[in-house]
DNA sequence: TTGAAAGCGATACCAC
DNA sequence: GTGGTATCGCTTTCAA
């Protein structure tokens, strides 16, 4: 592959003058940045980014974290960090993380390697103070979908517990009394949080949500139909349910038709999420909107901001908001 | 950030030996290695990635163009190559092309730039020529789900043309007789092809496709929704509708249903790539599954083979297979 | 307007 | 075992 010396020597310059016109650097001389582009041309000459990064000490890329490419949620997630790459002339590097703490905080050190000035990380099992110690070794560091405290403002977060409320008060104000809750089994905070959430808000409705009414499994549809057997299996009655995601929310309304339950009719669901399955699935789903593209969006300006050590002014907090679809009634 | 450099000054020790302990050399004194690995740790040293490329003459990366991170066919598709990148130890980095010849281009330069050795490309929209010439330059580049005769050994594809005769068999053997198709409007390849597979297997079974009974429309579930509507406007009965993919199947459903028409009592209806959808809307829809997460494995394989000059024994060429699932009958 | 040369942070060859 | 040093491809003063 052609360098800048090879490039200098046919054209009969110094890389110094190559160097300039490949980055429109003014002072050069029209022929001789006629004679440059044209060699540039004939041999096919491509800077080496590697090199500049090494000189310039910056790499113009963007980091991120993420568990899964495949899964909607994230790869909503990572269109957003993308679109402002895009936008910001860098360059996106993804690193995945499966479900270990170690395998985050690997995933974070390849991009650390790889000396991307901003990161956005989405880490859910790395212990707080691991991220509070990353976070002040790397300015660029930005955690979403996590909240920790003394670093908040290194953080974009979506309100979990509000999100429980929300779907609580929602159930309460369709009249319904018997409701259920199948939730996500991981040990992380948002199935603890949603939950909470919907319990606080069902007491102050006068209403409650039975022990035996609360299901947890897999976070994901065939977790959703499993949860929901067990539901029925348990021969209580209920008429609104509320799920910890959209996968699950459909899954349940499989579950709930394949029994003879017509969904909203006889049960109402509500899922959480909004993924691009939700308006896809028959009745299209009620849910809570997670705007994680454009949480991701921000996230991905705060690092560059951060990284570049300016100010950005960005909303950092999200409160999940209700879209009444067909699911409910 | 500190160097390598500030390492060996720590540690009393040259750049050399500090290299030597980074990568695992052989020969380095147990008391040295112990030394400068806590030199290391000390300081926080991470070696830079660029530096390492910019001698080593290799970047350990694989570069993957798509056109959007955010739609699940291509979320598949990253997810397949990522998959393949974690096995073989290098990063991926992910450059995304608006559907324009220049923009994806453009996002090949920035790969090549970075000087990833393999290269996953799919483009619909680049010129043969280009990416024959391409092809020349960069061992490691390999194309998936385009086939170019002439590097056909770069290519990774599935037949199309044989997708649209499954369908259309399938709706023989169902002894369906008026039949409709909605289609996409894009100017690819990809509808042509399922489109005239589809006709050329009809004609076998003595069916044909009449010209008004084909809708096009954006790839897209509100495309789905239109095109379905105007084939209803049209007046015309029909009982088999072969959907371009499942996001315009998904949206025939809904409008089928939402004018009285039970799928698939009524009409039975195919779609095409068995994205996540298809197994999430209701009725489960019947579709061709579009092996594109497997194809994306085997283009990564082959492209980080060809990189290494080095002969990948993998299927390049695949057929789409039927899945029977709830929405024909 | 152009060129010479000093690095950026690492690897790897050659001595000792 | 360990150290010295040329080198990768490029940017960026400093001179001319």
């Amino acid at each position: 592959m052609a360098t800048i010396k090879d490039v200098a020597r046919v054209a009969g310059v110094s890389i110094a003058t190559v160097s300039r016109v490949v980055n429109k650097g003014p002072k050069v001389g029209q022929r001789t940045r006629d004679k440059v582009l044209s060699v540039m041309n004939e041999l096919g000459y491509t800077p080496n980014a590697n090199a500049r990064a090494l000189v310039t000490q910056k790499s113009t890329t963007i980091g991120l974290v993420i568990p899964d490419l495949s899964d909607p949620f994230f790869a909503a997630l990572a269109s957003g960090v993308d679109k402002i790459a895009k936008d910001s002339n860098v360059q996106l590097l993804i690193s995945t993380s499966s479900m270990s703490a170690e395998s985050e905080k690997q995933a974070i050190d390849l991009l650390v390697e790889r000396r991307c000035e901003a990161i956005i990380i989405h880490s859910k099992l790395l212990a707080e103070t691991t991220l509070i110690e990353l976070s002040q070794r790397i300015p660029g560091l930005i955690l979403i979908d996590r909240f920790i405290e003394s670093i908040n403002d290194r953080c974009v977060w979506l309100d979990n517990l509000e999100g429980g409320r929300i779907a609580a008060r929602h159930f309460a104000s369709l009249g319904h009394k018997q409701i259920a809750c199948i939730n996500s089994n991981y040990s992380i905070d948002d199935p603890k949080l949603r939950l909470e959430g919907f319990r606080l808000a069902l007491v102050e409705q006068a209403l409650k949500l039975e022990n035996d009414m609360v299901s947890e499994n897999e976070p994901s549809l065939k977790g959703g139909e499993i949860a929901t057997q067990k539901l029925l299996a348990s021969g209580k009655p209920f008429s609104a349910l509320f799920a910890y995601n959209d996968a699950m929310a459909i899954g349940a309304i499989s579950t709930l038709e394949d029994n003879g339950f017509k969904v909203p009719q006889d049960v109402s669901v509500i899922g959480f999420d909004d993924v691009i399955l939700s308006r896809y699935s028959r009745p299209k789903l009620t849910t809570l909107h997670y705007p994680i593209e454009e949480m991701a969006q921000n996230a991905a300006k705060l690092a560059l901001s951060f990284a570049a050590n300016e100010q950005a002014d960005v909303v950092r907090n999200y409160l999940p908001r209700l879209i009444k679809r067909e699911s409910t009634a």
